[in-house]
RNA sequence: GUGGCUAUAGCUCAGUUGGUUAGAGCAUCGGCUUGUGAUGCCGAGGGUCGCGGGUUCGAAUCCCGUUAGCCACCCCA
């Protein structure tokens, strides 16, 4: 009986394994710079908790089962739920702002194809309780920076900016209200990836007649990509009152947000493409992606303000902006671009014995070694010395400790240095004193 | 969920108009009489040719189905 992996699902044998540890490693690392703090949930939740969020429709595209207690679960798709939760149950003794971020596997039940698998690892990184710009310009330079920490840079990258705030304006000052405003958003999301017909057909139940013009300004707000252009298109809206007031402070927090960036480094990362609205509806603010420098390809990551949410899972009002980056479009990325490094995990020596007796000497250094922290191995059985050298060579070891008879009559043992082919006897009682110097300098 | 392409050894691939027991390179393992390189020499293991059915005297090869992979659509938290 020939077992395979599941559609969708991935086994990491050591190589890959060890590239999957260095994305890790760099996600995390950089998430400590920002001083953000590691939390994990469970993978398996309540079904409800996602159907809250989402809708009943995500249920198709969940692992979900009934386990045994009758209980409908499913395999987690994401993690803002769950943090909505960890997040709800202590909101009040959570000293603000929280900021947390998680590396986890995720699950969805979807047909796998480039750049989307049904098991998958993200980094999640959100802050809660600052409703300000401040957050939103932490996050996406938290974003810049840990891509720019895998080698990638301002050819490579760049994060698209958008708002939806600014969009709900613009549509009130198009006399749409709510719920129109809801369905062209949508209809936006989908510019991109529909031919313009489809677009005015779909945009004709809201605005009738009006639908192609309407179209044209809509495709000249998405072709803003500065901000003083932005700033004085926002400026000649049509708005009036409360709105105008509203759109005034909205273009001030997009000029901090800017700023911010700017300071940070990462300005020149950032453009400002209104064509992103992300399709979610509980996005309440600035929302982004991230997408290599060509625009093709899936996102790299996304994300953006939801400060309904929390309070929407049962927690308190507490705004909140987060952002996920996945492992898979990243890698195929970082592979295209030769920056995956080749990890081989080689240890700092390998011993050479002559025979029983000499192995049980190598042995014992060899905990002796181990006990502070050096990588050693040494052969299971007793092999021709040319043999062990050869093997030694493959192993890619920096040293071989070499236990022949004549040596260890002296009280010695020999070290030979495998890449430089030069050696040195250290007396036995020394070698613990000295490696730390050989492991420096290497033998001349 | 829909469509296109693909499937031979661990990997990359040969395999003639259908014709004996399906091959190569790389990798793996063993040996080359136990002290310094082996990038050498010799040898071995490893395949119901994705799976199931059909056509045929005979199928890796032709036909149908199915599964999986890749790609695109749908969707994308």
């Amino acid at each position: 009986m020939q077992f395979e992996t599941l559609p969708g699902f991935r086994e990491f044998y050591p190589e890959a394994c060890a590239r999957r540890n260095h994305i890790f490693g760099c996600w995390r690392s950089v998430a400590r710079a920002f001083n953000f703090l590691e939390y994990d949930a469970p993978v398996l939740e309540p079904l409800e908790l996602y159907i809250e969020k989402s809708g009943e429709e995500i249920v198709g595209q969940l692992f979900n089962f009934e386990d045994r207690g009758g209980r409908a679960v499913a395999l987690r798709p994401e993690m803002t739920p769950s943090l909505a939760r960890l997040i709800g149950a202590k909101a009040n003794s959570l000293k603000r702002p929280v900021k947390w971020f998680n590396i986890g596997e995720h699950y969805r039940y979807e047909r796998p194809q480039k750049g989307r698998l049904r098991a998958f690892y993200q980094l999640n990184v959100d802050i809660l309780g600052e409703p300000g710009p401040a957050a939103d310009a932490e996050l996406i330079t938290l974003l810049c920076q840990s891509l720019q920490s895998f080698g990638l840079n301002n050819s490579d990258f760049k994060i698209r900016l958008s708002d939806r705030d600014l969009w709900l304006l613009m549509l009130a000052a198009e006399g749409l209200d709510e719920a129109g405003s809801a369905s062209v958003l949508g209809i936006i999301d989908k510019l991109e990836r529909t031919d313009r017909t489809k677009t005015i057909e779909r945009l004709s139940p809201i605005l009738g007649d009006e639908a192609e013009d309407f179209l044209g300004r809509i495709e000249e707000a998405i072709a803003i990509h500065d901000f003083d252009t932005l700033r004085s298109y926002i400026e000649n809206l049509p708005l009036e009152g409360d709105l105008a007031a509203e759109a005034k402070a909205r273009i001030e927090e997009w000029s901090q947000l800017l700023r911010n960036l700017k300071a940070s480094g990462v300005g020149d990362f950032i453009q400002i493409d209104l064509g992103i609205v992300r399709g979610l509806a509980y996005y309440t603010g600035f929302v982004f992606e991230a997408f290599e420098a060509s625009g093709k390809g899936r996102a790299l990551a996304g994300g953006g303000r939801y400060d309904a949410l929390v309070k929407k899972l049962g927690g308190p009002d507490m705004p909140a902006v987060g952002f996920a980056m996945g492992d898979v479009t990243l890698v195929d990325l970082l592979e295209s671009k030769s920056l995956m490094p080749k990890y081989i995990q080689s240890p700092e020596f390998i011993a050479i014995t002559g025979g029983e007796a000499e192995r049980d000497v190598a042995l014992a250094d060899a905990a002796q070694l181990r006990a502070v922290g050096y990588q050693i191995e040494y052969p299971f059985k007793n092999q021709g010395f040319a043999k062990q050298f050869k093997l030694a060579d493959q192993s890619g070891a920096r040293f071989a400790l070499i236990y022949g008879s004549e040596e260890l009559e002296r009280g010695v043992v020999k070290v030979r240095d495998l890449s430089k082919g030069s050696e040195v006897e250290i007396p036995r009682d020394q070698l613990l004193l000295q490696v730390s110097t050989l492991l420096e300098g290497g033998i001349e």
